[in-house]
This record gives structure tokens, sequence and C-alpha cells, in this order.
RNA sequence: GGGCCUGUAGCUCAGCCAGGUAGAGCAGUCGGCUCUUAACCGACGGGUCAUGGGUUCGAAUCCCACCAGGCCCGCCA
């Protein structure tokens, strides 16, 4: 990797090196995830890589990141002949440190706060519980995306009783972790309690509580109920005092010792973290190496994804951009091509940007079925590389391309039930040779009006800006609303505006303009002709009619 | 105190992670199409790629330094 230097042909203006896997940076993460194990000397008959999944909130886009790339991960280590699988791991047993924004109000969340979240009520009611109604919610984006995992639960993990060996050899070496916990992190927290969180038996809080012994012969802890700082806000403890088991699965482990265990017992190869994870990380890896035994899995470290407030859904839906609102305007290879594209590098990430990705999706498979030519000839293939990750390994070519914002244009101020036809009428209208019945063009009509509906305004967002209209325009645009009932098409109707507005002394340009503001709530639009006979001209005229009779 | 990210055309940004002649969208100018407008189509982009060094035949891209902005850790999990 690094003889980059030799192995280049001078002057020709093309590296000879050659490409590992596809050429993504998948593909080198997992070249060095395959040449480590062997380094290590482990068997590579599966390797498994995992992602986590936070279920303190409702789930963004960013908290998918994660698991999307760790499923490219296990695809490129597959295009190396390695054997591999994902484990999607959700997080369900840690507390609910804050609340969030944006949940129901019906239960109040705060009487919760430092419960497991997989043992506080579903504020929505549908699901078994808090954890398992944000589980649902990602696995949602996953399944429409079309990862594939397997999904474990941490509260099943630890009521299955999996790491309870490796519990038991971490509880027994404490004293040992806690000084490396104090040389690592400066905390000096775990010098003292043991890095275990019984849930306390009388208040169900799992971070309040404090183990102070472990008895191995017998597997209990004991441990008082003395509280806790989250976020800045101190919890008092219930003062309760008592036992509890290792194999109860009544308690979890701190974060500084719990990736390490769960590395351990599920056999993990690889896994990414953001960097707010950093020094846990890096404690979670000396545990795993020396305490435990099993070389941590190899890492890399990712920026997060920041959202932008998206301008017109931050009032109404606060700035979160859920999967789910992904899903409502593009389809799943976007936000996979999001996620795969590039690791380096913090990404501000609103919905203003889905246009972009739709369309770039529509380029590369342009490049990769040769529509497109790209040089130089590496570039090429390592894009066509990332294309077939993106589809999954299995690239196809959805036809015809149309750029998004034009559809989104003409989507948005299409007749309602008749979208599809009004916008491929547009269309060819303009050049293009599409068909009513493309599978691809109803899809990518519905996305691209929803966001342009969304983001610019629909023509059902009229509403207090009717014009001040003129007795000579109102009387204008009554006998218009008449005269276009008995249109023979898009042509007549055209000239009927024109001709109505010269029969009254009105210009065009004003009578157009007033037409618009009572029709879509704006000063321009669409050629109104073609426009009006697709709305339906009964549809118009009682507009029409209704707003001169105000 | 430690770590990371960003700085590229008027604006928003892509390209950087595997070096090979500076890109897109928007805005602007001109033209085309349309019996309004928008859309759409065509043409027009000399920006020391923050700055200074280094490596290289070749650097926006790699390395070092430096400036500016932002984030994370230094509570807890």
């Amino acid at each position: 990797m690094t003889q980059a230097k030799y192995t280049k042909n001078r002057g020709s203006g093309v590296p000879q090196r050659a490409l590992i896997g596809k050429g993504t940076w998948m593909d080198k993460v997992a070249y060095q995830v395959i040449e480590r194990e062997k380094k290590l000397g482990r068997n590579l008959d599966l390797v498994r890589v995992e992602s986590g999944l936070g279920a303190s909130g409702i789930p963004h886009i960013g908290n998918l990141s994660d698991t999307i790339r760790a499923y490219g991960i296990q695809m490129a280590l597959e295009v190396q002949g390695v054997e591999s699988e994902h484990v999607a791991y959700i997080d369900d047993m840690d507390g609910l440190r804050k609340v969030p924004q944006g949940l129901p109000q019906g239960i109040n969340l705060e009487q919760y706060i430092a419960h497991p979240v997989s043992r506080i009520p579903d504020p929505f009611g549908c699901h078994r519980n808090y954890g398992d109604h944000m589980g649902a919610l990602l696995r949602d984006g996953m399944d429409r995306v079309g990862i594939k995992y397997s999904y474990q639960s941490a509260s099943e993990n630890y009521k299955r009783g999996i790491f309870v060996p490796y519990m038991r050899t971490i509880l027994s070496r404490s004293e040992e972790i806690g000084k490396k916990i104090k040389e690592i992190t400066g905390q000096e927290k775990y010098e003292e309690a043991l890095p275990y969180f019984p849930i306390c038996k009388n208040c169900g809080r799992v971070y309040t509580t404090q183990a102070m012994s472990f008895e191995r012969s017998t597997d209990s802890i004991h441990y008082r109920c003395v509280g806790t700082t989250l976020r800045g806000k101190f919890s008092e403890g219930c003062g309760y005092e008592g036992d509890t088991k290792l194999t109860s699965g009544e308690g979890k482990l701190s974060w500084k010792v719990e990736f390490a265990t769960r590395w351990a017992a599920l056999d993990i190869r690889y896994e990414a973290y953001g960097k707010e994870l950093t020094t846990s990380v890096k404690v979670n890896d000396w545990v795993s190496d020396l305490i435990l035994g099993f070389p941590h899995p190899y890492h890399i470290k990712y920026e997060l994804f920041l959202d932008k407030a998206g301008k017109k859904f931050s009032k109404s839906e606060g700035a979160l951009l859920t999967p789910q609102t992904w899903f409502r305007y593009a389809n799943g290879s976007s936000l996979v091509l999001l996620m795969f594209k590039r690791i380096v590098g913090t990404r501000a990430i609103s919905i203003d940007d889905i246009p972009k990705y739709m369309d770039e999706l529509d380029w590369l498979e342009d490049v990769y079925f040769g529509r497109i030519n790209v040089e130089p000839k590496e570039k090429a293939q390592r894009l066509k590389g990332l294309y077939e990750y993106v589809t999954f390994m299995n690239p196809v070519s959805r036809q015809p391309h149309i750029p998004y914002r034009l559809l989104a244009d003409l989507a948005r101020l299409a007749p309602e039930n008749k979208s599809v036809e009004y916008v491929v009428r547009r269309l060819n209208a303009t050049g293009y040779n599409v068909s009513e019945s493309s599978p691809v063009i109803k899809e990518r009509v519905q996305l691209a009006r929803n966001w342009g509906i969304d983001t610019l305004g629909g023509h059902e967002t009229e509403g207090k800006t009717s014009p001040v209209l003129t007795e000579k325009t109102r009387a204008a645009i009554a006998e218009l609303a008449t005269r276009i009932q008995s249109a023979s098409g898009a042509d007549e109707i055209q000239s009927l505006i024109f001709e109505e507005a010269k029969l009254n002394g009105i210009q065009p340009s004003e009578f157009f303009r007033d037409l618009y503001r009572i029709l879509l709530s704006q000063e321009r639009g669409p050629k109104l002709g073609p426009y009006i006979y697709d709305v339906g001209v009964a549809r118009v005229a009682k507009k029409l009619l209704s707003a001169v009779s105000e």
C-alpha cells in the first residue's frame, strides 16, 4: 500500500496499481481487516462486522450511517472472497439520559430518566417499550434501504446470559481495569466502583447505582443506589442497597468495558465508531486485548452527520431529518450513495440535498453502463465499483433519467390525480420521450412531487393571497370561466385568455399574473392553456368564479 | 490540554480518503423556443484550489508548518 511510488508508471499519466476489490474506501477497509486477521492468525471462515444503534430518541439519518456502511464493509469482504456477516446491535439497555424533543406528551418521560430504554413505556403506545419503538423505526429504515443484518438487542443478550463468562473476568479484574481507565481517560470513578450498573431493584434506574463488590463464587453483586450526574444534571439515588446476580440480566456493563465484552462474545472483527466515542473505544480495545484476550476489532473513526435545518420544515417538524422523511422524497439507493461515496469529513445534510443525490445516482448508472465516459479509466472503474455497492452488487438500469428538480417543478403543480400524465405530457412537449406507464417515472414523479410540494409549495397552497381585482378584471375572469368550459383544447384556452384580456382592455401580462395568483398563489407558473386543460376546465372555472365573487 | 473536520468561481458546494490538463448547481450576460411568465435548450467561468514550505516527472489531492472557522473529548454514558 505504501509502495505506490515504485509501482507507478512514470509519465504515462495513469497509475498502474492493481485495484483492491472494487476500488472504493470500503474495499480498502476490507483489505486491511483481512490483512490484520491474517497477521493475528485468526480464522477467516466468517468475519463478522458490527454496527451500533442508539435507541434513546427518534432516529435520524445519521443513525443509519453506521449500519449501512457496516453492510458495505460486509459486501467488500465478500468481494475479496471472505464470508461475512453484519450484526446490527441495539443498545436498549442504556439508560435514558435526557428526554428528547418531539415525542408525544402523553406520558411524562422525565420520571424515567436513567431507566433502561427497554423498560420505559412506549410514548407512542404501539410497541412493547420505548427502546422497541426506536428500534422499529431504525429497522424500518434499514429494511427500506434493503441492507442485510442480524438484529440483536442488548437487553436480550443480557437476559440470555451470553456475557456472563466475560463479565466474571472483568469484575474479577476490576482493580486493574479501574487503574487503566484512570490512566487513559483520567476518570477516577472506576478505581472505586465496579464497571457494572445493576438496575436498582427499588427504583428501576441503571445509572444511579454503584456496584461495590463482586462475589465470584455466587455471581452476586452488592450495590447501592447513590445517584449520578447525567448531562450535567444530578439525579438523586433512592438509597436502596442490595444484591443482584450477574446471571439475572438485571444490569449492564459500563460503556468503558461493554463494547469489549460484546466484541469478544460475538466475535466481532470490525466496527466503526463516531469520534465522540474515541476514548471509550480506546479503553475497550485495551480491555478486549489484555483482559479478555480477544484482539479488538479493526476500527475506523468517522465524523458525524450534521443536520442542517430544512428550511421549510424547521418550524413544524424540528430539524430532524429521519430516514422516513428521506424515503418520502427519495429511494433507498440515494441514501446508500450518500453513505458509501465517502467516509471522510463532516457532512451537513438536509432535504435540500436530495435532488443532488438522486441525480448523481442516475449519473453513476450511466457511467456504469458506459453511457458516459469518465477519464482516467481508473476513476471510471472506481465509480463503477461504487455503483455496484450502491445497488448491493446488483446493478440495474432504471431509465429514463429526468433531472429531479425538473420533475419536482412539474409535478408540484400537477393536478392532484393526474400528476404522472401531466408531467409526462409536459416532458414530452419539451423534447423528452417518456411513457406514462414507466414504473420508474411513476415512482420518481411521486417522490419529486412530494419534495416539490414540501419545499417549494404546491398549487394547493393558496390562501390569503387572493389578489385584489379591478372591476374590469373581475368581469374578464368571470367571462373567461364560462368560455373555457366549452373550449376544445389547450391551445384554444390559451387563446381565450388573450382574447379576454384584449376585449376588456387589460394588459395580458397583468391578466396572466392575476390568474396565476388565483390558481397557484404565485405570480408565475406553467403555460396556462395546457395547465388549465390538464387540471380540468370545470374545476378551474369553479375556482375562478369563486375568486371573483369574493 | 488532547483529537478531528472545514477553508475551491459572486453564492452553495463536488472533486481530496489509491496524485495525472480546475468542476456542478444557482445567480449573471447573450441567444433560442413559447401569441405572457416560468420551465427548457445553446453560448459565455482565466478562481495564486486559505497561506508557507516539502515529496514527486507531475499536488486542490500526499507530508510538515501556519492562519481562520466549526465540532468532539477533557462531566456522564
